[in-house]
DNA sequence: GAGTAACGATACGTATAGTATCGTAATGAT
DNA sequence: ATCATTACGATACTATACGTATCGTTACTC
């Protein structure tokens, strides 16, 4: 669904170039104006190439956007053994690439777009969710040794340590820093790891 | 700036009933199609009014969605003694705004725009803050009572607490449910009450 | 070097934005 | 009662810009 098929093997090739150049000028666009300002029109002229040259490979801006996304860089895992140790250093690192790509900008556009159009919504869905398979799993870690009761609602922990984030990124849009990171999750696991909230 | 002057004390005075059909039509649309889509046309034509009467009012859809937004119900105020109690009560409430207007698709469209458009998000920085006023002075009083040390970082238990509901709303867009109040609620506090994280 | 497919560029038709203006309706002043 | 004034809903107008179709050219296979 997200590339046409390039049909012979005959004939001239597709460009990888023009490819990369197609999907980083979808990112900047996307960081720019938004998912919904965002014309193919626009992208073939920010990226130098025809229109029919995206067009020959998707079939609109939507899964465009997607194989955009999707190229950004996710959230690096750390097992180091402490649960607060991993999620430091994962949050750390992921607000490293918050602060080094246009993810800070594309991701409240399109989750602001999310919420009235189905489509992306759905599309979206497993991506959103395999974003956040690293922080997951460190959760589940901490579980299996024991550091944290099984009874705890691992979803509402995650929610909890990564709130604040998103809350800063949609609310507030300042840059986010490193060194917020470590009292954040000292504040958002002491509860988790005393194990005082059963599942909801 | 919301609104152009009512000029002169003679002629024919302007319909009160159309000004609520327009914002109630801002509101709907927004919700439906977001910021960026929105256009001063359809909001005429769902509210059955003529598009010169709407921009007698308003100079651009901008003022028109920020009067719009702002006639939304903000967060009720609770003053039970206790912290947990305050935040229960204020988030059980909210949730029951968003359950029951547009905010909840709103809410994510805005956000969503801020981050690619200045002059909005320097419109919404003071409505923004405001709508968290009843949370920060929770906090303050729990703090002047006692209950929470004055070390810890008011701004980032504020993020902790409304971070879970944050991110069921930009990321899940799943239905809020007064239910996952408690256990959040007692999650995020578990490590402000024990004072457990200094300022930032 | 003939065949084929992708390339960037651009012309075309359609849709819709915001502006300007229409005749009508409602109020205050004379 | 009549007139002046302003708002009303409707609509014609102009410009922009979307996606589609097609141009001559380029790059690669056989």
């Amino acid at each position: 669904m997200t590339t046409g098929e390039s049909s012979a093997s005959t004939g001239r090739p597709r460009s990888e170039e023009a490819h990369r150049a197609i999907l980083d000028a979808t990112l900047e666009l996307l960081a720019e104006v938004g998912f919904s300002a965002l014309t193919v029109e626009g992208v073939a002229s920010r990226a130098g190439v025809g229109k029919a040259t995206i067009y020959r490979r998707w079939a609109s801006k939507l899964p465009l956007v997607v194989e955009a996304f999707g190229a950004l860089p996710g959230m690096e895992d750390f097992d180091t053994g402490d649960l607060g140790e991993d999620l430091k250093k994962m949050l750390r690192s992921y607000i490293q690439v918050f602060n080094t790509t246009a993810l800070s900008a594309v991701l409240p556009s399109l989750a602001g777009e999310r919420a009235h159009n189905p489509e992306l919504a759905k599309v979206f869905e497993p991506v959103s969710l395999e974003r956040r398979g690293p922080l997951v799993r460190a959760f589940e870690r901490a579980v299996a040794r024991g550091e944290i009761s099984p009874e705890v609602d691992l979803a509402l922990a995650g929610d909890l340590v990564v709130g604040p984030i998103a809350v800063c990124l949609f609310f507030k849009g300042g840059r986010l820093s490193p060194r917020m990171v470590g009292p954040m999750v000292d504040l958002a696991l002491a509860g988790i790891l005393d194990g005082e909230a059963a599942s909801a």
